[in-house]
This record gives C-alpha cells, sequence and structure tokens, in this order.
DNA sequence: CGCATATGGTGTAAATTTTACAATAAGTCT
DNA sequence: AGACTTATTGTAAAATTTACACCATATGCG
C-alpha cells in the first residue's frame, strides 16, 4: 500500500455521552457491544461518520436512533485519536455530550447493540475502548460548564422545584460540602429567569414545594444586561 | 465504490494556531499556501495526520517543523468535520493552539509553504478554509484559559516584569477597561508563584522594572493547598 | 549637573459578594 | 391530634473586589 493510500485507511466516529438526571442522581446511557472488538462489554454510543454527514449531525443521529429525541443540548468535547485505540484500524473519535431528560422516550437498542439501558454514573465500571477516558473528559466538561451556563435545567423536567433544582447540582458538581440550601435559592432566584408557577409538586408526603420554569427569553435578556450565569 | 469504501477516503488534518507576543500584543503564526487550493493565501500551519502518528505528536511535529520548538504549551480546542470544508476532499481537522515566546526561534516555511510570518491579530483577514472560524475558536479558548490557569507566561520571557505581564492580559483579555495596576500586581503576588529576582530591565528610558518569573514547584504548591488561578 | 520625562511602585476605604447559620410553615400519614 | 418530613425565609460577619493618586527612580538631554 503507497503512503498516500494509506492516510486514507482510516475513518472517523463520534461517541455520544448521554446524560440523564434519575432518582438524585447523574446517570449516562450506556450500548452494550453485539460485536466484536468488545463483544458484551458496555460502551457509549456511537457510530462511524457517514460520508456526507457533518460531525454534529452525526451525534445527534447516535443520539437519536437510541431515543428517539431531537434538539437537545449537545456540546463537542475533544477527539480522540491515539493510533492504537481502535483494535480494528486507525480510527479517531469525535467526543460529544448530550443532556436529556430521563423518561421522556424509549430506548432502542436495535439499531446499535445488543442492548441499552441507563447507568447510574457511580456503577460505571469497565467500558470497551477508551470510552472511560472519554466519559471522564465529558463529566469534567459537564462539571465546569454546569456552573457558567443555564445547562441544569436540560435535565429536569420543564417544571421543577428548587430542591430539585439543588439537587442536580449537588449530584453535578459532586463538592465535599453540598451547596447551602438559602444561599442557593436566594442566588439562582435573584438571576431573574426562574419563574414561579402557580402550581405545587404532587405525590410528596410532606409539604409540596412551588413549581418553577427557566424562562429562555427572561435568560437572554439577563445575558444582554451584561450579566453571567455564575454558580 | 462500495459504501465500506467510501468511509474511508477521508483524512484528518491538524490545524495549529500559534499564540505570539511581540510588542505588546497577540501575534500568531500563519503560512502562505504555496499549492492549490488557496495558493497564496494565507492560512494556519497544518497537516495531515500520519498514520501512525497520535493527533497531539502530529501538532507538535507542525509546530517543530516550523519554529524548531519543542515542549511548548499545546491544547486541543476542537475538531471542524462540516462535510465541505475542504474543497478536495473530506478531511476534518482538528484544531489546536500552542504558545510560543517570540524571538527563541527562525522560522522554516520550507516544508511547508511559500512563507510563514507571525501577523499581529488586529490584522489577520481572509484566511484560507474555514481557518477564520477555526482561529475565532482558539481565540476564545486562549481567553477563557488565560483566566483559569497560568498561561501568560508561556508567551512571555523567563524573566518579565510585572507591567509587561499586565500587558499581555489586557492585550489577550481585551477588555472594555484595562485592568487596575495596583490590584493586578496585588493579586498575582498574592498567589505567590512569581518569584522577584534581583535583576532590574535593562535599556529602558525610565526607571527600570524588576524582573519576576514563574516558579512552577510553588505554583503546584499554591494548588495543592487547595486554591485555584484565577485572574 | 540638573531638570524634564517616563514608568515603577505602593495602601486604604467603600462597596459588593460570599458565607454561615435556625426557626417557622405547610403539607402527609397514622 | 400529633408526628413527621420537607419548604420557605433573613441577617450579620467575613472575605473579596473595586476605585483611586502620589512619590520614587531610572534615563536623556541641554
Amino acid at each position: 500500500m503507497s503512503e498516500i493510500e494509506s492516510f486514507f485507511k482510516s475513518a472517523f466516529s463520534v461517541d455520544n455521552v448521554i446524560f440523564g438526571f434519575d432518582e438524585g442522581e447523574l446517570n449516562i446511557l450506556l450500548i452494550q457491544r453485539g460485536a466484536a472488538p468488545y463483544k458484551g462489554k458496555w460502551a457509549l454510543p456511537g457510530d462511524l461518520v457517514y460520508p456526507n454527514e457533518d460531525l454534529d449531525a452525526a451525534a445527534e443521529r447516535v443520539l437519536e436512533q437510541l431515543t428517539g429525541l431531537r434538539g437537545v443540548y449537545l456540546e463537542q468535547v475533544k477527539t480522540f485519536g491515539s493510533v492504537n485505540r481502535h483494535p480494528l484500524g486507525r480510527v479517531i473519535t469525535v467526543a460529544y455530550f448530550s443532556l436529556v431528560k430521563v423518561g421522556k422516550h424509549i430506548i432502542n437498542p436495535a439499531s446499535f447493540a445488543q442492548s441499552a439501558r441507563w447507568h447510574k454514573l457511580s456503577e460505571v465500571k469497565d467500558l470497551a475502548f477508551d470510552h472511560n477516558e472519554i466519559l471522564d473528559s465529558c463529566l469534567k466538561r459537564l462539571k465546569r460548564k454546569v456552573r457558567t451556563a443555564p445547562l441544569g435545567f436540560e435535565l429536569l423536567p420543564p417544571k421543577f422545584t428548587l430542591s430539585e433544582l439543588q439537587q442536580l447540582y449537588d449530584s453535578v458538581l459532586d463538592l465535599p460540602k453540598k451547596l447551602d440550601k438559602r444561599n442557593f435559592r436566594k442566588k439562582i432566584l435573584s438571576m431573574g429567569f426562574l419563574v414561579e408557577s402557580d402550581e405545587l409538586q404532587e405525590g410528596v408526603a410532606h409539604r409540596p414545594a412551588k413549581l418553577y420554569s427557566f424562562d429562555r427569553v427572561k435568560y437572554e435578556q439577563f445575558l444582554n444586561e451584561g450579566y453571567v450565569f455564575d454558580l
């Protein structure tokens, strides 16, 4: 094989770390590989990028085929291209993460793998390929991003309580000390883009909390006034 | 061509935004393309990634071939993969930026291009391919990173004055108001990893300033004590 | 030599932001 | 009715950030 040919004996893929928030914890959606290499192992959902497909579109496609969801938050994180990261050839992969609302979709592993399901982040262990490293990068990015942009809301239903929101931040940030309840509420409400609904939480065995929602228009105003989201 | 073949009719490259600081301004090192497409246009230095070469190594190689420098700060930023970004075929490119000390090297365009030279960032205009977009991403990343990690020192000689350092931050951050001299000095010195040398600035027609240097060991201690760099 | 010129170097007070902290309210459950 | 569980709310101290101006010390030139 000539050198010029060998330049083209390569492929690129996308891998998508799909985050969800469930039972007070961060979860990720994994597939179980149905074919070699790493058959039977859990892995990040991903696929080769089609010749006429943009990278972002490939990441969106992987997500949609698996969950049926479109228009969710998606962010490119990092590209992994070690020579030997894929046992069958030179494949560089562009890692993305996305944020979805758990429960609003049906998981369809068929197109990808033997099976697919949500895993608590704390229980994820040995993944195929270099997917643990990819996951680490995406998690690190999420931890940073969630403090500087209103991403948390992507993981919650449209209406949520302030306690749920705080629980989400506590879980994602995983700080040695939890956030202070009073200070958290003060800060997030002072930004002025959470709107109180007249509805209350239902089905809880205690005083129900007010439901709030994220108002994107008010958030834009907040930005236009020169403020920045910062938690 | 079968579908599987077409997956492999693609290549990947790296492009490197090489930042330097000269005459009080941020500069970048550009090459002038010696061949089609975009012959004669200024472009970011870059190259196809060799079949047995890691991505980071490719970015380092591009930098070394152009400047002779090794071991400089290098950071992967983002991967650009629009289907039509390269007129000759599907090429996705991984963008990096690096930070070098201007003047400590000789530029050798031969291996890459017709010519290569430093450009003031403010004078960079229409680059080849999607390189303006790549530059924007790298600049944005640099602006963020320079506030949260001690990267500024990579752009300065080993010994520098506090005014030079501040000038660098003013230039990179490009804020509506310059930093306050007293507050800047207070803050950066309070972090405790700049060490005062007994040397003074030379060749200036006014009171010479003390020279300082960045002490990496003290910076590590600073981090280990739980502090973070933040300007 | 001395004076003009240019940048170097320094402290404090006010404003703002962050932190720490606990008692009452409002529902459900038995 | 009483126990239980989470919701909701304010204030004072501490820490950080901001604004701000004058004297010091070198060079260069007449």
